[in-house]
DNA sequence: GATGAATGAGAGTTCATTCAT
DNA sequence: TATGAATGAACTCTCATTCAT
């Protein structure tokens, strides 16, 4: 009569899994791994000790499993910006912005799994690294295809090499997102991305005497 | 066995506290601020345990004491950099390459405090974020003031943001550094410079029939 | 030898508290605050190092735990002691040596925590010394109070200070319980207590013809 | 020309250990024992970490040294009161006060040593136990004779136990000391001598009429 | 499934003591 | 005789993990 309660409504298992993932990316997200505590975690899923070792073998794992579900995310979202058809030069540079603003306004959407992974998995533990990098290079080799089937069209300088191009955007964007829109909720995401693409353009425009007509003008 | 360690080489303070302050620094860089463990620190000084708090009075303290004479050295080189002259168009390209490239020679010879104020830095303790938001910025003012005497010297657009640009140039150098340089020690830092230069001088360019007669120029 | 131990012996929350504090009590008595060792409470109580950790905040927070929970003990003592209805001088020096057994007897059945207030709260660490100062003085304004009324029943010399009287008589008390109360459990407290009523109601002063009739007997 | 200095000068042996001593009383007084680190002692002596363990082999060995020295001087100053001539009971009131007093003015005068003997030594570390209850045994058994001298002569009650008079005394004297003395230096001594001896001569009992040809005057 | 009391290795830090100079 | 850099055992406290219920 005393003891008849204490035991917690028992949930999908695939639900209470989700609840501790959810938990777990948002302490992860504000205190990084280590200093993240598995008591932090269940305070926050409201279970009980035990019950998160009954779905994550370790702390290592949630963590894991964190930073994977993100980096499923992300490899989705850059599938999908396969899409959109490739374009003349006319409409190039705006596309260029419009590809940059999605990025940042997916990552402002997903703050707390952004700090993770940027923060986490580019380093401390050399055991989180190599599914950062390999992230890293699923990103860099998106990019660099892109340049490369931008310059067979002629939109891009063939001079400048795809890969060495696809780093530098990258790096750029992070700075971006840093710097600006991660600490910032307000920031003006579309401005951000036109000064970027307007940069990206006019460094990757081709050659000069095309350009006195001008990028953004429509070839007559 | 037993009595072949228990060494006791006393050294002049100032030589322990540069061997300790160098173990620091090389532990740090592998594993991070709160990864890396005293421990650590005096495993690869050789010193036992209470030597290292001889001449540090805590594992912060070290830290600080690391990451602070790094960040000294590269205002002191910041510094440095202002003294070349401005010059005219002909060599800007050139400048801006042998300047990217002297800074990446100059954090791939300081590879490991390079990792401890990348990664930690940039946080995971808020009590360690101050001192490199304020290096960070400083560099960034530093470029845009910069990017604000070329434009002022009609040597760059006026229509970009010279803080914008000075984020956009560490972003994309952050990028080579972290992608190429550190991880690296062949890596050719000329070329990486000189590919980083062109795509920036070409985003900065002024106004196209100012470039016709650009830097580069076509040979007639 | 080796999985001989480990034991796990879930207790309920409040029992393992009380275990933990008996253990401390015990131990602090021994050795004082510093140096008595969480090593040597953990011994004792046969648990974990987190084990304790699970209960007290720290080694400073079982101290107080002890210190305080004696203190109420001490102060409920005190205020049960003012039930005692007054009386008239004949029962008086009868009364004065029961309320001294009566005292002598709670500090003897409370062994251990006596030897930890009077010694770590008499001090070494002034945090202590506020909790012990306190107390000291409640008791010494109880007894004051005491003698005041008694003086107010004419039942006690009008020129004495009561203050100082309830000093000195917490002085003798003090005396009695730590050279012979509390290093012999055999002592003669009733004895004890006879001794210190008759030299407190009658001081040294030879006997008189008059004082052959005695304190106790009103003067005709 | 550099190393020319860094020895100090050297001190007569015997000078060098007395400047060490007064340094551990000193911190010892306002420390505790184990509070009490050993460089805080050759901070205050002004000599190096090694200079120490060339005059004492231990910390204890100091603390040791401190007390004894104190010891000393308490037996020195119980010898030179027995030199007082007995007198005779007119005066023997104001003997007591005097003695009192004359006690007290001299653990005032060397609060220090006094808050180290009674604090410490009346414990926390067995190993200085020992001492202590020798001299406190040394000055229960020099009181207690001196009040069978008094019984012998007729001056003071035949029934009280000398020995647990002596008790009373001494607890009496401890308290004055550490709630008054000991915590003000400006305690006025001769009120609170006059106060004991008072309580110690007459006791609490009311005057009684009989009582007016009382202790002070010399019978007829 | 779920609980939470219990565990213990290991972290950072202190300090009495030693000994090469 | 005097120095002070060096030592390491011992301390308090943390936290990922286990397991009886």
């Amino acid at each position: 009569m005393l003891a008849m309660s204490r035991r917690r409504t028992p949930l999908p298992p695939d639900r209470r899994r989700q609840l501790l993932l959810e938990a777990a990316t948002w302490v992860f997200a504000r205190k990084g791994y280590r200093a993240a505590a598995v008591s932090d975690i269940i305070l926050r899923a409201e279970v009980a000790r035990g019950t998160f070792y009954l779905y994550f073998a370790s702390k290592q794992a949630v963590f894991l499993a964190v930073v994977q579900a993100f980096h499923d995310r992300i490899r989705q979202e850059l599938q999908a910006m396969d899409a959109a058809p490739p374009g003349d030069a006319a409409g190039l540079k705006a596309r260029l912005r419009d590809g940059v603003a999605r990025w940042l306004r997916f990552f402002a959407e997903h703050r707390d799994e952004t700090r993770v992974i940027l923060r986490e998995a580019s380093s401390i533990d050399p055991r989180f690294e190599k599914g950062y990098a390999e992230l890293r290079q699923t990103a860099v080799s998106h990019f660099a295809a892109r340049y490369r089937r931008l310059q067979a069209a002629r939109l891009v300088r063939g001079t400048l090499s795809p890969d060495l191009l696809a780093h530098l955007l990258l790096g750029m964007f992070d700075e971006l997102l840093n710097a600006f829109v991660l600490s910032d909720p307000a920031a003006d995401i579309e401005a951000l991305a036109a000064e970027l693409a307007d940069f990206e353009w006019n460094g990757i425009a081709p050659d000069v005497e095309d350009r006195t007509r001008g990028p953004e003008r429509t070839a007559p």
